[in-house]
DNA sequence: CTTGACACAGAACAGACGTTCGGGTATATT
DNA sequence: AATATACCCGAACGTCTGTTCTGTGTCAAG
């Protein structure tokens, strides 16, 4: 009796083996050597295990470094990659001023920060400067689509460009709101995230100051259980 | 003429080490041996790169596997991180069944994939087992504080607890819809994130299907430049 | 029945690799 | 001057490791 698996994508052993792969290289922080997974998937000869791994390597699940012990790692973008670390510099809430970095920026004193991975990064941001992160508290920007506790990722800037999310100091209104930016003829156009919002409007003399570029935005449910 | 470095923390070819190593890693996704490094930093013996590695892995900056080959890695607390990989299964939006994980679902037969660091996961979740993510379509969900293009980490599930914020189908309406998840006397509570709106009442005979749990909400401004 | 693709085992080989040991040369200390 | 210490080299050893080759049994197609 024998099991069965022909023509199929991937058999028992190869998820076996991607498995192992996986939770070797987050234990050991180094791949497996062929030898091992050999041993932790129930195959005994070596050259079986080579064999499972070539096909994985034409399917494209797997890379290998030929010749070079431990060589074989996951595929794709960053099978454990580039982190991000964004330092989150504070709490942002209408109707005080937003923290902003300071110019020295030395982000080893921030209280606490985030990771993001870099593949979810937008291409130009690959470089952690000039990142920071805020933690937003109330209900303030629920027009921006961003509740209590959600984090803001966001870039220091002074201008924008049509249709970048910005975060703006409005003097007027003693409040920093994060809108769609846009400028228009002769006002600036302030576009809330959740479309059945209505924009502000601001003359083109009436201060406005803008503080950054929101990059992304986290929101997590600690709930789950 | 010999170059003096005595007493102090760490030497230029303690430095040069380092940096090879860590950039050795970012290149080739697994670290060097011994005798790369040796070739790379001007050591012309593998016991000299052993002699330093030592000093290294006494002073806290590096960690070694014994025995093993290319097992050294930068030490730290995140030298390059955890990232979970989570594959993108499909759109969600409005009307149409919610795409759900088929049992075969872990492997890359995903169109495309997400990655998150571990960092920012909730403790429970730190397997990538029965997480998926689903990209939003439409604006249907601006109730859930959720916008078109955002991406939705779940966790497949039948049931919720209080406070989950869950996908459900409701067949009577035709709809998928994500809200927090309460079970009341004799009627579920959807309600949605945003405070300013109404939560939907669900008696308990009518018909509800949880497809899963929110477990993150993840909106990237792709437009920054 | 024959053929061939497929899954697997075992052994053997050649390098790669970490480790160790004996020796060497400066500089500083006693 | 003698000793200690830090730094460094080369070689040898034994094991780890990827690769390759031969052989075996199964199963489906011709």
């Amino acid at each position: 009796m024998m099991m069965v698996r022909k023509s199929k994508g991937l058999g028992e052993r190869h998820h076996k083996i991607l498995d192992f792969i996986e939770s070797y290289q987050r234990k050991s922080k180094h791949p497996p050597s062929i030898r091992e997974i050999g041993e932790n998937c129930g195959i005994s000869s070596t050259s079986v295990v080579n064999y499972y791994l070539d096909q994985l390597e034409k399917s494209g699940h797997i890379e290998r470094d030929r010749k070079i012990s431990r060589g074989v790692r996951l595929s794709g973008p960053n099978p454990l990659g580039d982190l991000l670390r964004v330092p989150v510099i504070g709490r942002i809430q209408a109707g005080e001023p937003m923290p902003v970095p300071t110019s020295d920026f030395n982000y080893f004193n921030a209280e606490d920060s985030v990771d993001i991975a870099m593949s979810l990064m937008p291409a130009k941001e690959k470089s952690n400067k000039h990142l920071f992160a805020l933690e937003v508290q109330g209900d303030s920007m629920i027009d921006a689509m961003i509740n209590d506790g959600d984090i803001v990722i966001m870039k220091a800037a002074q201008e924008a460009k049509n249709g970048d999310m910005v975060a703006v100091w409005l003097p007027d209104r003693n409040e920093t709101t994060l809108k769609f930016f846009y400028k228009e003829k002769d006002h600036f156009r302030l576009q809330p995230a959740n479309p059945t919002m209505k924009p502000i409007l601001i003359k083109k003399n009436d201060p406005l100051e803008i503080k950054g570029k929101v990059v992304m935005v986290i929101r997590k449910m600690d709930s789950v259980a």
